[in-house]
DNA sequence: CAGATTATTTGTCCAGGACAACAATGAACA
DNA sequence: TGTTCATTGTTGTCCTGGACAAATAATCTG
C-alpha cells in the first residue's frame, strides 16, 4: 500500500484543517490533552502531520459525526477505530445498481477510456435524468465510499469526476437555451468542492426546462446572495457532500436564509443535510434527486399561472 | 457564541473570517499592525465586528485580489477604498478582437443563454482547435482583465468559467474514445484553482488525437508522481494562472522533475511560467495553444516509429 | 422514574511573540 | 536598456499556554 512516493507527504496543520474539517485550534488543544496527533516538527518548530495520523483523524472525525465523543476515541488506537466504524454492519442490500459494479471496477482500474464510453452508453440508454438518478448517484457514492475503505487512490477519483463532469456537461449543454421559470442559482459554499452533487440537480433541472446559472464551487455568502439578487433568480440551490460537517452546514444555511430577501426561495441537498428540514426553517431540503423534481413541481404549481 | 438571526448586529470572529475569507489571525494581526478593523468587546472580552467594519474588510478584500497592498488599503478610510476600486480608467486599446467584445458585453452583463448559445455558435464555425486558440483563450483573458478593472463581479467570472467549461467539456467528449500516444495525464497543482486553461490544452491534445487523462484542479505532487507510474504516462502536463507566484510554479516544478521518473516528460504553461525555459531544466516550457501542438509533434517524431 | 442540580468535557477565543515567504528597492552587470 | 542578484521592509501564518462558556454526562431529589 505504502510506496516511496507516499513517505515524503507530511501536511503542515492548514493542509489538515481543510483535509479533515478540523481547525486549527482543536488540533493543537487535543495533542495537549489527549496525546494525540503527535505531529513531528519542521526547523521551524511547525506541526508535521504524517499521512497515517491524517487517516486517523478522518476515521476520528467520522465517529465523531456518528455521535461518538472525543474522549473516547482520539485516544483510542486505529484498529479500535476501524472496529468501531464497522459496527454498523448494514444489511447488504441485493439491489447491486444497474452496471454500477463494473463501472466502478474501471475507476478501480484506473481504465479511463473504457470508463467513459460506458457512461455515454449508459446516458444513451437510459436518457439524462435516469442516466443521473440511477447511475451517476450510486457510482458516485460507491466511489467515495471505495476511498474511504483504502481501496482506490484519490487520483483516480479525480479522474474520475473528471470524466464524469465531461459526460454530464456535454448532456447539460446538449439541452441549448433553457429560459422557463424557476430561474435557479446553483453553487456550493466554501470549504466544499464537490461539484458533482451540484452538476446531477443541474441535469435535473435543465432537463426539466429550467433556466440554471451555476457559479460553481466554494462561492463566498456574500457573493451568492449579490448575484441572486442581481439576476432575479427565484430559487438557490446549495449542496454539501457528506464529507461537509453537518452543524456548519446547518449554521451557514440559516445565514445565508437571513440574508437573502424572502421572496427567493432557498433549497439545499446532499448528505450533510439529510433529514435536517426540522432543523432549517425556511429551507426547503432537497432529499435526493426524485425530491429535487418534486420541489420544482411545487414551486411551479405555488409561482406560475396554471397552464391550459 | 455566534447566532445566525443577527444580521443587523455584530457578527464574531470565525462568522467575519467565513465571510470575509480573511483568517482569524490575519484579523488580529491587523488590528494589532494598523488600528483596524477594531471591533467591539462582548462581556467575555471576544471581538464583535460591526457590518460596517465587516463591508469595509469585504472591500479591503476586493482591492487586495486586485493586487493592493495592505499596507495601503487596511489604514484608509472607506471613501478612499471606494474611489481605488472604481475603474482607474486604463487607456482603452482600440484592439477589440473578433467577436470577442460582444462575448464580454455577454459576461458583463450577465446574459448566460446568449453567451452559450454564441459560444456555440463559434465552436462550430471555428472548429474544436480554432475556437479554443481564437475566441477561448482571448475571451477568458479579457474577462479577467475586466475583473480586475473592476467591471465585472467575481460571481460573473464564476459563471462564465461553469459555461465555458460546460462547450469545452461538451466537445472533448464528443471526440470519443483517442488512444494515440503519447499519453498525457494533466492537471494543476494545489494553489492553482483555475481550470480553463487545463480544459484548453486538453482540448487541443484531444484533437490531434492524443490520449489524455485529467486530475482536475489542486493535485498533490506525490500523486500526480504516482498516478504517472502507474498510469504508464508519456508526459505529464501541469498549467499555471497568472495568479500564480512565479517563483513558487519554478520551484514546484523542479521538484516534481525529480520525483518523475526521466523517461516521463514534463510541460508546463500558463502566464506564470512564461519566458522561464532557461530557469527550468528539464521541463518543456508551453508558450501558447499552438506551442502545444508544436511539443506534441516534438514528441511525436522523437519517440514514435516515422509512419508511412 | 422524571426533573433539577452539579461536574466534566470540549471547542473556540485571547495575547503577544516569532519567523519565513513575498514584494519592492537598489546595485552590479551584460 | 534591460537582467540578475542581494537587501530591506512587509505580511500571513504559526507558536505557547491560559481562559471560559456551551454542551453533555452524572448525580441527587421528590
Amino acid at each position: 500500500m505504502n510506496n516511496a512516493l507516499n513517505n515524503a507527504a507530511a501536511l503542515c496543520i492548514a493542509a489538515v484543517e481543510r483535509d479533515t474539517g478540523l481547525g486549527k485550534d482543536t488540533l493543537r488543544v487535543w495533542e495537549r490533552r489527549y496525546g494525540f496527533p503527535k505531529p513531528d516538527r519542521d526547523a521551524k518548530g511547525e506541526r508535521l502531520y504524517p499521512a497515517d495520523q491524517v487517516e486517523k483523524l478522518h476515521i476520528i472525525r467520522c465517529l465523531l459525526d456518528r455521535g461518538q465523543r472525543p474522549s473516547k476515541v482520539v485516544g483510542a488506537s486505529t484498529e479500535e477505530l476501524r472496529a468501531m466504524l464497522e459496527v454498523p454492519d448494514e444489511p447488504r442490500a441485493a439491489d447491486a445498481p444497474v452496471g454500477g459494479s463494473d463501472l466502478l471496477q474501471y475507476v478501480r482500474l484506473g481504465r479511463t477510456v473504457e470508463l467513459a464510453v460506458s457512461l455515454r452508453k449508459a446516458l444513451l440508454r437510459q436518457g439524462l435524468q435516469r442516466f443521473v438518478a440511477e447511475t451517476v448517484a450510486p457510482l458516485s457514492e460507491e466511489v467515495g465510499a471505495a476511498w474511504m475503505r483504502g481501496e482506490i487512490q484519490i487520483s483516480d477519483e479525480h479522474a474520475y469526476t473528471e470524466q464524469m463532469q465531461n459526460v454530464l456537461r456535454g448532456a447539460i449543454g446538449s439541452f441549448g437555451p433553457a429560459g422557463e421559470r424557476p430561474r435557479v442559482l446553483l453553487s456550493t459554499l466554501p470549504g466544499e468542492d464537490h461539484v458533482l452533487g451540484l452538476l446531477m440537480v443541474e441535469a435535473t433541472l435543465v432537463s426539466e426546462g429550467t433556466a440554471c446559472l451555476s457559479l460553481g464551487a466554494r462561492t463566498p455568502m456574500a457573493d451568492l446572495g449579490r448575484a441572486a439578487v442581481e439576476n432575479a433568480i427565484d430559487v438557490v440551490g446549495v449542496s454539501f457532500s457528506g464529507a461537509f460537517p453537518a452543524r456548519q452546514a446547518i449554521d451557514r444555511l440559516l445565514e445565508l436564509r437571513a440574508m437573502l430577501p424572502p421572496q427567493i426561495a432557498l433549497w439545499a441537498g446532499g448528505a450533510a443535510v439529510r433529514g435536517k428540514q426540522k432543523r432549517l426553517p425556511g429551507v426547503r431540503v432537497v432529499a435526493d434527486l426524485d425530491d429535487t423534481r418534486q420541489a420544482l413541481a411545487e414551486w411551479r404549481s405555488a409561482h406560475l399561472p396554471a397552464r391550459a
